[in-house]
DNA sequence: CACCAGGGTGGTT
DNA sequence: AACCACCATGGT
């Protein structure tokens, strides 16, 4: 197994650096975590900037329109109907948590489990938000990690996530290099190479200890 | 045309 | 605990 400094340094070598979350606030980011589920960036981000022209990324005025009347505004992002609905209630815990000042005053051991309450928001999207949203130091764990510590180790199954959070947690402690390692995995997952059976430019595929696939 | 994208939920075995 | 169907648009 590599160190995880080494595949940051690596990923971060291939791929240029992230620079993510895009978002104008806090609260933005916690709408594109929802919105983002299982779509592509692009689709979420029209969802987010037609949020934004109808000044809904605000958590008073989001939570009180109903959800069917959101719809035409999330529709890009698929699911549509369901995401209106998880929007206007994520919308509303934050008001009846006081507002995005509250909860950033909150200890993330006290935020995680109340996002995770949220409808929608399971492991994944709780992680981000405190991460991307809250600058939270926590290890996102997602299905191109799993698949990518899966190859470096090779072997047929992935580790437990809670072995991927403390190995990763240990390597890269800082909110800025988690912010960049989880936006770098998703980057390589998404990464034309992995999907290929061969590829002939990604020099991240020697770090693969079988060498007989791409990360 | 089929397939997939920065998941999560609820039901079934 | 391990599957499964479902949610739905938009790009390739």
């Amino acid at each position: 197994m590599i160190r995880f400094e080494t595949l940051h340094e690596r990923l971060l070598a291939v791929h240029g650096p992230q620079s993510w979350w895009p978002a104008e606030s806090a609260f933005e980011i916690m709408v594109g975590a929802l919105l983002v589920q299982r779509t592509t960036w692009h689709g979420a981000s029209t969802a987010v900037q037609m949020l934004r022209r109808a000044e809904l990324i605000d958590p008073v005025r989001l939570a009180q329109i109903p959800g069917s009347a959101l719809e035409p505004y999330v529709r890009s992002a698929g699911f549509y109907r369901i995401k209106a609905v998880r929007l206007r209630k994520m919308a509303r815990f934050v008001v009846d948590e006081g507002g995005m000042e509250a909860l950033q005053a909150r200890s993330t051991a006290s935020l995680r489990p109340a996002l995770l309450q949220l409808d929608g928001v399971g492991p994944e999207t709780a992680d981000a938000i405190l991460l991307y949203a809250f600058d939270r130091p926590v290890v996102v764990v997602d299905a191109y990690l799993r698949r990518l510590s899966r190859r470096l180790l090779g072997s047929p199954s992935p580790p437990a996530d809670s072995d991927l959070r403390s190995w990763i947690a240990v390597a890269l402690p800082d909110v800025p290099s988690l912010n960049e390692f989880h936006a770098l995995v998703v980057a390589h997952g998404k990464s034309d190479c992995v999907k290929q059976p061969r590829c002939a430019r990604c020099r991240v595929r020697d770090l693969c200890q079988t060498g007989s696939d791409a990360l």
